[in-house]
DNA sequence: ATCCTTATTGCGACAAGGTCGCAGCAAGGA
DNA sequence: TCCTTGCTGCGACCTTGTCGCAATAAGGAT
């Protein structure tokens, strides 16, 4: 991935001002991050890193370090409830999920976001980020009324 | 709230017609949910009902029986992460959750959601049901330089 | 009012996510 | 190579949530 490197070069800047460490472990949490699609949690890096002989409490350390580098975003769902989303090189989507073969299809509308930020204005709120899943059935399970039982859902 | 005795109602009919029981934890439980303002956590919940004598383990089990009773809904923030909603005077909505203090404000709008059908047929999906959620910074948090009371949750 | 059946609870052990203090290790400038 | 000191591994500990099991108590029947 192009954005490995792009990433990379982002921590090292980072941390270079301001007599921060390169380290091993940071770069296989860099790397173990950047291996993820896009919005992850911190168990997921956890297990990478876990096989690249990082400790866990290390990750936790590191993560936020990435977030201050900019190549990751800390946002939280809920009081107490944290994930995190890829910011490097992202454009918005959201997603229809098929309830029967787990399919994922994407999809843009201008119309939803900018009624979105109607809505956000409307209540005084200052929007960061957005999380919108459709959940149903896709064309080609409700065709084939067995429904395909597996469409790569990109990999985790 | 007159809400606590419809629900009351709600919940004594639905065990009535299933062998189940009225317990006294039961009723402790719909209680503190419906003290509550329309949002929350288990652990809120777990933390009110210790204080009337219920063990942790039994308010697990009788939130999903106040779902089962059409009193409360479960919803998800994100892959892996819940919190219940009151269902009894409300219809459908979506949400906007303050990323510092963890606020959820609900809006309604015909506008996405005719647009959401719209993006749907487009791809062929059938809908069964959907999740929206905002994150950003409430109006309070934005006005109030340091942001409304975090209500910290065990952090230091 | 008392009995009985059995739905439900309390309990404690567990698993997973996450934080913290501390001593030893190592990055990288001198 | 040496030194400073930023980082890491470790392990103890806290919180959220689940489970099996024996004791308890609804609530219909008598
Ligand atoms: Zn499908
Ligand atoms: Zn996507
Ligand atoms: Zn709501
Ligand atoms: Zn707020």
């Amino acid at each position: 991935m192009k954005h490995l490197e792009k990433a990379a070069e982002q921590l090292a800047g980072h941390l270079a001002g301001g007599g921060l460490r390169l380290t091993r472990p940071r770069r296989a949490v860099l790397e173990a991050v950047m291996a993820l699609d896009r919005h992850f949690e911190p168990a997921e890096i956890e297990k990478r890193a876990a096989a690249a002989g990082v400790h866990r409490a290390s990750v936790y350390r590191i993560l936020p370090v990435l977030e201050a580098a900019g190549i990751v975003r800390r946002v939280r769902d809920h009081p107490g409830r944290w994930h995190y989303e890829h910011v490097v090189g992202h454009q918005h989507h959201d997603h229809l999920v098929c309830e029967r073969c787990g399919g994922v299809t994407e999809f843009a509308s201008p119309a939803i976001e900018s009624e979105q930020a109607r809505q956000c204005r409307l209540h005084g709120f200052t929007e960061t980020s957005h999380h919108f899943v459709i959940r149903g059935v896709c064309r080609q399970c409700r065709a084939g009324a067995a429904g395909r039982k597996e469409k790569t859902r990109g990999r985790r």
